[in-house]
DNA sequence: TGTACATCAGTGAACGCGCGTTCACTGATGTAC
DNA sequence: TGTACATCAGTGAACGCGCGTTCACTGATGTAC
């Protein structure tokens, strides 16, 4: 039967925030679209009121997780650039990141699908990543013409110790992983200082 | 028809090889037995005379791109553990890989993936990365206790480039992401200084 | 404001395709004598 | 060494299942009067 507009658009909202979580946790091929819709309450008949296709679904749920993530960068921007950074790295390289996929890091999780995935996943990888640089190079602003490679180097360092430490398994070995890069120069240059020096 | 033993083994060799490059091109579920059989200019139904699954040919595939990963840095550390990590750097940080998924790393191009796939698959991951740190640790073999740390730091740190490179997908961004890693200080350690320094 | 009709969100059956796997069959290879 | 038979790598049709997508239908919502 119809529903209310408010009903429809949160009926979207929920596609949505499901999608993201669930592609995140299992890979766009581990996720189907009766389980997108289950999951929201629903059976998969009514996904098409609400998207063309699960590729559509994808690229809208991907970009939402993007979204997401420069929120919160820009949440807690409000208490200076660098702290915001801080925070970031923090739970960038914590356990709750490695146990939880769904909730985090899209590149982590999907970015080596993006090239496979069709030509609008890929667009909202790249514009996705691009912001997300755009943002940490901010918090390098001091460094002046350097600010950009430093958050490059910092992005590339994160992502890289959360697909490593889930690609190694091992609890102890994702330890060490973590470990490892918590003590990195860069990493370091951030949580060890005091805000804004 | 029946086929002589080592034809036999020539085919398994065969399909092993295609199946290791195709998988890291595609993903495990961009391709099918009958791709990688018709890569070998087979048809379907002999896979089975030589694995017993998919899942079984991709844990033995990603054991054999592990295996050729070691066996080359093997190879090259008879110029001294240093210069064979100063060739591995150079060569994982560049275009080619970037244009050459299947033939690069497995962790770049499956990592993420690998807990989805299976449990021998995830193992396979699991021993494979371990050895490759492990190779990897030998080449900071004079900073002591800090050697698996240092060697953790830049299997990240180069797997992490190349995921978000991927990512990132503008020709532009990938350069940069490139070269901003190529100035990372613990890959100039590597490639500035000069053989046993 | 109340009424009649059009719209459309969601349901559940059905379609079609791809793909992993199985199987009967072929004929060259390997082996027992 | 030669012969007869068993083995088995590879073929191609077929099976079965999952999944993306479509469709006729329902009934509450939105809207025109």
């Amino acid at each position: 039967m119809r529903r209310s507009k408010q009903a429809t658009a949160e009926s979207r909202q929920a596609i949505l925030d499901v999608a993201s979580r669930l592609f995140r946790e299992h890979g766009f091929d581990g996720v189907g679209i009766a389980d997108v819709m289950a999951a929201c309450g629903m059976t998969h008949g009514g996904f098409y009121r609400h998207f063309t296709s699960k590729e559509a679904l994808a690229a809208a749920a991907i970009a939402h997780a993007f979204q997401e993530k420069v929120d919160l960068l820009q949440a807690e921007g409000r208490m200076g650039p660098r702290d915001a950074v801080r925070v970031y790295i923090g739970d960038y390289l914590s356990r709750g990141h490695l146990a939880q996929p769904q909730l985090g890091c899209p590149i982590a999780t999907l970015g080596s699908q993006a090239a496979h995935a069709g030509p609008s996943i890929a667009q909202v990888f790249s514009a996705g990543t691009e912001q997300l640089i755009n943002m940490l190079s901010a918090a390098f602003g001091d460094e002046g013409p350097d600010a950009r490679p430093s958050a490059l180097r910092l992005l590339s360092t994160l992502v890289g110790a959360l697909v490593m430490a889930r690609a190694a398994g091992s609890s102890d070995l994702q330890d060490e992983i973590l470990n490892a890069m918590r003590a990195d120069p860069l990493v370091r240059g951030f949580t060890a200082l005091p805000p804004q020096a």
